[in-house]
Parts: structure tokens; C-alpha cells; sequence
DNA sequence: ATTTGACTTGGAGTGCACTCGAAGGGCGAA
DNA sequence: TTCGCCCTTCGAGTGCACTCCAAGTCAAAT
């Protein structure tokens, strides 16, 4: 699949996947005889949790060690997963922030005096 | 109070309350005698729902804008609120999305085989 | 044969939200 | 009175995550 059709369906725009690459996010996509970037679908799962991951608040940092772990092997998977649960945890602590501030939120919409 | 003091109280650091009097956040922060920002009780009240609003994912110059309307007086309080209901939706669906997301980082750490 | 259009690379540019530096003023303690 | 420290303003610098540009290649369409 073509960069544009990655692109679509990915939601990331080429710039980005082109990107991603670059800095090591995403490994080794193929190339076809003239040297275009053949996607599979197995790159576009990847691509999916990776987005997931950005939207989750992780840096792009983070998710290229997570990316290098994963290259290096199936005995890294401990290490990957632990990764994981502490960002798993951010997540957790993010959405009981949100849940606060929406109550707060809540709060001053339903209030009806001066608002601050 | 001295900005020390309100960096202190409000967790944000000088520079940034600084940088929110500049662009219009926040607004006639009290000088004492020889010009330095004298912060009331109120404008920590401020600070605070800024804050809120930030770790919301509120862009600044949402903030300014909200900010604005405050300065023109109670008659925008429509609007304001108006502002604070499209946020409070934007809030919503973050949750929402990390709860999803949260869903699909648990089944990646129980699940044992290769993680992609 | 030429044009069109999508692709390639490397490097530069952008926007956001800070964050810091330089130059200078005021004031209390040694 | 000199030191040290915290403050002021203005403008420049930083880090992140893209985003775009220039120059060139290649293949299909006209």
C-alpha cells in the first residue's frame, strides 16, 4: 500500500509517516522497484498503536525506546510490558484528573452569578 | 504576595506567571512600592482556574480569549459559559478516548505472547 | 516527447508554550 | 558602601512534534 493509502487509513499524514521513520518509529517499511514505500498491514496495526499511544500522552521519546525494545526481540516483552503498566498508569491518573476538572467544569457552567 | 510566593501557591513558575500578565491571561496583577507584582488572594483563584483549563487541554489562546470576556464584565457571561460547555464536551471525549485507550493498553499487558 | 503527478531524500521552517538571559533598579545586612 | 538577592522589562532561545520545501526520480498519460 502507498504512503497516501497509509496515510488514510493510519490518520497520520505521509509528512508524519515519513517522519516516524525517520526517527526510528517505525522499522524497515518496504520499499517497491522504484523505491516507494510499500506499507502492509502489519505496519498499519503498528501505526494504530503507536497513535493510540500519542493520544495517550506519550512522548515520542518514550515510544521509540518502546519501538528499539521491540526490535531487539521477544526477550525484550518483560521490559516492554513494564513500560507499558507505568504508562497505564499515567493514563489512569490522567483520566482522574480530567474526571476532577470536569466536575469543577460542571460547577462553574451550572452556577449562575458571576463567573470567574 | 511576591510572585515567589504565587509561583509557590499556584505551581507555576515566575517566568510563566510573567508570561501570562504579557499575553493578557491574567490581568492588572497589583504592584507594590517599587513596581513589584503584588498577587491578591483573587488572582490565585484565577491561577487556579487557568490551571484547570490547561490541564484540560485548553490551548492559551482559548484562555485569552476567556480571559477577555471577563474583562468586558458580567454581560458575557453567556458567552462565557457558552465557551465553558463546548470545553466541557472536549473534555468528555477525552475521557472517553483514554478509557478506550486504557482498555486496549490492558489487554496488551495481560495478554503474555509477543506484544507488537 | 513532454507533461503530470506521486514519490524519494535531506534539511529547513513552523507553532505552541514556555523558559531564559541581559541589563538594570531597590533594599536590607555586614 | 558594597554585597547579595529579588525584582523589573524586553527580547531571544528552547524543546517538542510535526510540517514543509527543494531538487530529483520514475512511470503513466497525452
Amino acid at each position: 500500500m502507498t504512503i497516501q493509502e497509509a496515510a488514510q487509513r493510519s490518520g497520520l499524514s505521509a509528512h508524519t509517516l515519513r517522519y516516524y521513520e525517520r526517527i526510528g518509529l517505525i522499522h524497515s517499511v518496504g520499499r517497491d522497484h522504484n523505491g516507494h514505500r510499500d506499507y502492509a498491514e502489519e505496519d498499519l496495526r503498528w501505526l494504530e498503536f503507536l497513535t493510540r499511544l500519542r493520544t495517550t500522552g506519550m512522548s515520542i521519546a518514550d515510544m521509540c525506546r518502546y519501538a528499539e525494545l521491540r526490535r531487539m526481540g521477544k526477550h525484550t516483552a518483560g521490559e516492554r510490558r513494564e513500560l507499558l503498566k507505568l504508562h497505564r498508569e499515567r493514563v489512569r491518573s490522567k483520566i482522574a484528573e480530567l474526571t476532577e476538572d470536569l466536575k469543577v467544569l460542571d460547577y462553574k457552567i451550572n452556577r449562575n452569578g458571576d463567573m470567574a
